[in-house]
DNA sequence: GTACCGATGTTCT
DNA sequence: GAACATCGGTACC
């Protein structure tokens, strides 16, 4: 059976939402159809008391403003220049945290997005989902198909040098490939 | 496998 | 003006 996700589901801590959002779909319409890719890696960043988060130390700005909104919103923000990396705001209202999704695998096609960069590419996602909420948005959702995760994996954040101690946190959480 | 490199534009100091 | 939650390429081992 499958089931949109909603709220109550991204009202948890970020560490328990990067957990429970392994295997679960994200869906998102665009000029060129539905497309559709199962999670199989995310990384949590905490709000005001971690060094790797935008959020750190609750920096509000025009950038994070979406951190500080309710579970279930959109963040998406250009790295590089060129690369959009997709985020899911968890816990409540004014508690910065959000889960980046840093692997996926597309259902048509079983082509593995090994890369937080190539999951918004093949996605289509970009600045106009920015602040989007995916218990209500159209074109940009989660769906819960009852996968069978298995056993989840933990590790070390990737390329967040800067953290300090944050960077020891074994917060990247994946499964088997 | 590891190591570097350049591309590129927005954000924040 | 520096930094950046990346990627695809090259080089080498």
């Amino acid at each position: 059976m499958e089931k949109r996700l909603g709220r109550d589901f991204y009202r948890q801590d970020v560490v328990s939402l990067s957990r429970a959002l392994l295997g679960k779909i994200i869906c998102v319409r665009g000029d060129e159809g539905l497309k559709r890719a199962r999670i199989i890696e995310t990384e949590a960043y905490g709000g005001a008391n971690d060094k790797a988060a935008h959020s750190y130390n609750n920096r509000r700005t025009a950038r994070t403003e979406v951190m500080f909104w309710d579970g279930g919103h959109v963040y998406v923000y250009l790295i590089y220049g060129m690369h959009y990396l997709f985020n899911v705001i968890a816990n409540r209202e004014n508690i910065p945290e959000g889960v980046m999704i840093r692997c996926a695998r597309a259902l048509e096609g079983n082509l593995v997005l090994n890369g937080p960069g190539k999951v918004t590419k093949y996605l289509g996602i970009d600045r106009k989902h920015y602040g989007l909420d995916l218990t209500k948005a159209d074109n940009i959702y989660m769906i819960d198909d009852d996968y069978p995760v298995g056993e989840i994996f933990a590790g070390k954040r990737i390329n967040i040098d800067y953290a300090g101690e944050d960077k020891e946190r074994l917060w990247r959480f994946y499964l088997k490939k």
